[in-house]
RNA sequence: GCCACUGUAGCUCAGGGGUAGAGCACUCGAUUCGUAAUCGAGCGGUCGUCGGUUCAAAUCCGACCAGUGGCUCCA
């Protein structure tokens, strides 16, 4: 067999990884975890395959982590039918986090049935159970899982040409494809998380069964930073932070609509405006009805499929329901498009709107900002000639990078095709997505293809931000659009003087505002730059004498078009430790000495007690310059 | 929409079948302070809503509403 660094080695025939690992050394038999043979992953207890290419996985490789919280999935399952021996055994997969596992119980599991099942689990680490595995015919699996009709309704789908294995660890037998840890002893750091109800395949007609997540690492420290993340994140949460710092509540009366305060509502403003500057050339912000007769709807296609995610309006002359609020822009920029007939040399037209949007999300999927029933969208409708999108696109990717870059955010990009389900014959498909992958490749960066994805209406690029601790986030996407020029009869006269139809293409670069507001607070941590921090400046007076001094650099700030406030009350300590937890950029301490210098004694946010002192004039020109430049300070 | 959990003052949370408690916030008073909580007093809730059980319910039960974690969905 040859091994990955391309040397030979001869092995008794039957030979297993295990001791292909033994025989390079014993401490990578201690650390093998599994093998790879010919780039499938496989226990290490199988036999090697004569002339194979054999790589030994162990703890360091990103493969064997799954193999690890496969095996935990396994342990977690073994654990649970030791306690709950009627258990039903849904699927038990390693997630990117970690694993988890379905059961079906005829009670869903408390946090004390976790407890226990965790202990239990434990105990099963602790027997170092081997994980076995077998090969079985069709009918001896039938056998086998003759109690549980989960198992059986998978084996039934299972290919002739499939071979059917089956693992044991101890106690517990699976269905399963495998690989797995040589032994459950090796499952060391292990820590079940949470149960939730998830449908039995996913499908919402089926029955409900109970998932417990967890994860599991090689290293204890590994799962301790975990944890830790996980506490992180949570302390990032928008929601929690969007209370502390005041930026919007949610209340019952309208659930999924937020009530911006002044705060949130500047964060807003300040990225509608970025977007309106950035837009000051080539575009034409309009602005549309929120309410349609459903006829648009049926012009559009929407009220047949989508209706029951519309608001519907009562008329109380013909008592129906017979207008909607708009669930999204796009049908009233055609309608405004087609009111005038429009010649080749003005396209491409460019449609933008922030206008807001009402979409009746199903009450379960609500959640803080990222997911609510009413916001707006930073929409733009390109009207263009179909031999005007590479550049169209080209500058469209430069414009979206560009803003995230304003954030310290990068993106990746996804490149979507031709989905099953679609209109339009292959040649326009052809033409579109040659059209869209030219200017991807135009623009040099890296893409993923995601086959398949694409609207049913053409090919589209997603971008996927990350932000500052690791997260991804769909949010701007260029689609190419066919269908609707034709379903809206929309045309323009081309330099032949005949009618052609246009290309439309749909733009957001922030999704939603109300959702990528929720991942910029968990992006900074609350921690905006100072261009977009609610509150910019904060002057401090450190007692009565200086207030006169320090009211007028407030409303010298203000004046230079900063958000200024002056806090005066309770002593200096209380209000520095209320400046930083309202994580203010700047707090301008002015004193005697400096009022009576002109200066300002500046502590910069986070800085702790390195303060400037500076001419007053030199701070606010200062702020200024970062706020105008829209910097990522501090 | 489905499964589970949660719902006590503006916030964080304690309590718990016999007529509600803390800290912070807020108000008032004193303090006028040099870089992360000055001191004192006071105001504030009928315990998500509605219904049931009970001599008695915030506490037990049910329904509903909202939130949270998932599932489904996300044009």
């Amino acid at each position: 067999m040859t091994l990955t660094d391309g040397s030979q080695r001869q092995l008794p025939a039957g030979a297993t990884g295990a001791e292909r690992a033994a025989a390079i050394g014993p401490g990578l038999a201690r650390a093998a975890v599994a093998v790879k043979v010919d780039g499938a992953v496989r226990d290490l207890g199988r036999p090697l395959d004569d002339g194979a290419t054999v790589a030994i996985l162990t703890e360091r490789d990103p493969e064997a982590l799954e193999v690890l919280r496969h095996s935990a999935a396994h342990v977690l399952a073994t654990a649970v039918r030791e306690l709950f021996p009627e258990a039903g055994i849904g699927f038990g997969p390693p997630i990117d986090d970690g694993f988890y596992y379905d059961f079906a119980v005829p009670r869903p599991f408390t946090p004390d049935d976790l407890a226990a099942i965790e202990a239990r689990m434990a105990a099963v680490v602790e027997a170092d159970h081997p994980f076995e595995r077998e090969v079985v015919d069709r009918d001896a699996a039938n056998r086998r899982f003759a109690d549980d009709p989960l198992k059986l309704e998978r084996i039934a789908e299972l290919g002739d040409d499939e071979t059917i294995t089956v693992y044991t660890d101890g106690p517990f037998t699976d269905l399963c494809r495998g690989p797995h840890i040589p032994s459950t002893g090796r499952l060391k750091h292990v820590k079940l998380l949470s149960a939730a109800g998830a449908y039995w395949r996913g499908d919402s007609s089926r029955q409900m069964l109970q998932r417990i997540y967890g994860t599991a690492f090689f290293k204890k420290d590994d799962l301790a930073q975990h944890l830790h993340r996980l506490e992180e994140s949570k302390k990032r949460d928008h929601r929690r932070v969007g209370r502390e710092l005041d930026l919007f509540h949610f209340l019952p009366v309208a659930p999924g609509a937020a009530f911006w305060t002044e705060r949130g509502t500047a964060i807003y403003n300040e990225l509608v405006a970025v977007m309106r500057e950035l837009q000051r050339d080539g575009y034409r912000e309009i602005r549309t009805p929120l309410l349609f007769n459903k006829a648009l709807w049926e012009t559009s296609g929407h009220w047949g499929k989508y209706r029951e995610n519309m608001f519907l309006v009562l008329d109380s002359e013909t008592g129906e329901h017979d207008f909607s609020l708009k669930p999204m822009n796009c049908p009233s920029h055609h309608l405004l498009y087609a009111t005038a007939k429009h010649s080749y040399r003005e396209l491409p037209i460019r449609y933008v709107t922030y206008d807001v949007l009402h979409r009746n999300e199903v009450s379960g999927a609500l959640s803080g900002l990222t997911r609510v029933r009413q916001f707006a969208q930073d929409d733009c409708h390109i009207y263009l000639r179909e031999d005007q999108i590479p550049v169209e696109v080209q500058r469209l990717t430069d414009f979206i990078l560009g803003y995230y870059r304003l954030f310290g955010l990068e993106a990746r990009l996804k490149f979507a095709t031709r989905p099953e389900q679609r209109i339009g014959d292959d040649a326009m498909w052809d033409r579109a997505e040659g059209a869209l992958r030219e200017a991807l490749e135009r623009t040099g960066l890296p893409y993923e293809l995601k086959a398949g994805d694409g609207a049913f209406y053409g090919p589209k690029i997603d971008f996927d931000v990350t932000d500052a601790i690791g997260r991804a986030w769909q949010l701007g996407t260029i689609q190419l659009d066919y269908a609707a020029p034709e379903r809206f009869d929309l045309g323009y006269v081309g330099e032949d003087n005949h009618e052609h139809r246009p290309v439309i293409i749909h733009r957001a670069v922030n999704g939603s505002f109300e959702r990528f507001i929720a991942i910029l607070i968990e992006h900074f941590a609350g921690a905006f730059p100072v261009w977009l921090a609610p509150e910019q400046v904060r002057v401090l007076p450190i007692g009565e004498d200086q207030h006169e001094a320090a009211a007028a650099l407030t409303t010298r700030l203000r004046d230079a078009g900063l958000r200024a406030e002056l806090h005066a009350r309770e002593t200096l300590n209380y209000r520095i430790r209320e400046g930083e937890l309202a994580k203010v950029p700047y707090l301008a301490v002015v004193g005697q000495r400096e009022a009576d210098a002109g200066t300002v004694a500046v502590r910069t946010r986070g800085a702790g007690t390195k303060q400037q002192v500076m001419p007053a004039e030199e701070f606010v020109a200062k702020v200024v310059a970062e706020a105008r430049g829209r910097e990522l300070v501090p």
